[in-house]
DNA sequence: CAGCAGCGAGAACGATCGTTCTCGCATCTG
DNA sequence: CAGATGCGAGAACGATCGTTCTCGCTGCTG
């Protein structure tokens, strides 16, 4: 297998960079200096800062997925796919780099004026709460579960950034179980 | 009662452009022009842009406050005061200027710089997490529900900011309804 | 060897940032 | 009236932003 493109050099030293510090928070100098290329190369891999944000952002969208995916597929039965989110989210937590929802601190950022990014979150969001229907339609219950589902999860990755500690993905996991059992018993 | 002081002003203004856009995006000049005051004016007032976002932080933090504890105080019973938490996001997901919660977003966007941004951000959202404890408490539920509710709150901020629709309030509350009558026949 | 294309290093550009300074007018004090 | 004080308008400052340009080296092709 080849080593990695110039470009995937440029997206993965800024998805770091960014996540660190936030996106205006870094310039294309320091960019530049991480990812060991010259100016020029930039600008010729990419037409501007912003479509470097549109590819980290594309990169962690699949990342995300594949990861959830991969944690999912570990388990049987979809009551414990659908308790495997969490158990990724807690080992995520865990990590030194944690800063939260790269999506989210996005949004938060940039969403007031980058219609771009709004849509790429929104979409990344979206994508996420249509797996979880699937397999909250799998067990037969109600669709909302999957949309409280995912509210666990979002309100996780919040507080476990600002509070600085991982609880809160297994008392995310814990409600989790809740609803679900809740919701096949009323089925 | 007086008309309010220059420095309210400029704190109100302050919050409304750095919630709408971002904090970053909102410059000085900009924020002179739009609370109708001279540069002059409000380095005499604040000595810095830094002592105006902490400001614009401590107003939100307490009307959000005072908000959640007005709309608890309406109703009676510990349950029906924590179910009020998820109407009072209800209404606030409606309005025209919602984008999410101003913590959230500042943490997103300043957060991985300024400590002091992130010591703030991280205080009010305990603050919010003791005061839900302490009803959690008066129910005789165990405070791990109190850690649960404020997931379900802090994901339904996110997912309604980021979807644009308001629904997660809605769905928000009738997890929490589930999770406290789970914790209370369990006690 | 001559000529050319590609690219790295970094200067340069215009814009804008947060912050400070200058100037001139208005209002008060004696 | 003379002088001092306070403040608004906005120029000025240095830094930094994203982006482009220049220059000079390197390695290829004829």
């Amino acid at each position: 297998m080849t080593s990695e493109s110039v470009a995937e050099t440029i997206i993965n030293t800024a998805d770091r960079l960014y996540y660190e510090r936030g996106i205006t928070a870094v310039g294309m100098a320091e960019l530049r200096d991480a990812a060991g290329v010259s100016l020029r190369r930039l600008y010729s891999e990419f037409p501007a800062k912003d479509a470097i944000v549109r590819a980290v952002l594309e990169k962690r969208h699949r990342q995300w997925s594949d990861g959830v995916e991969a944690r999912m597929a570990e388990v049987g039965g979809s009551r414990e796919r659908l308790l495997a989110v969490y158990d990724y989210l807690a080992d995520w937590f865990c990590e030194d780099s944690f800063r939260g929802c790269g999506f989210i601190n996005a949004f938060g950022e940039l969403g007031g004026e980058d219609a771009e990014v709004r849509r790429i979150v929104r979409e990344h969001k979206e994508s996420f709460q249509r797996r979880l229907a699937e397999i909250v339609d799998d067990l037969g219950a109600p669709t909302l579960l999957a949309a409280q589902l995912a509210l666990l999860a979002e309100g996780a990755q919040t507080t476990a950034a600002i509070a600085g500690s991982g609880e809160a993905a297994g008392q995310a996991r814990a409600a989790a179980e809740v609803l679900i059992d809740h919701a096949l018993s009323a089925a």
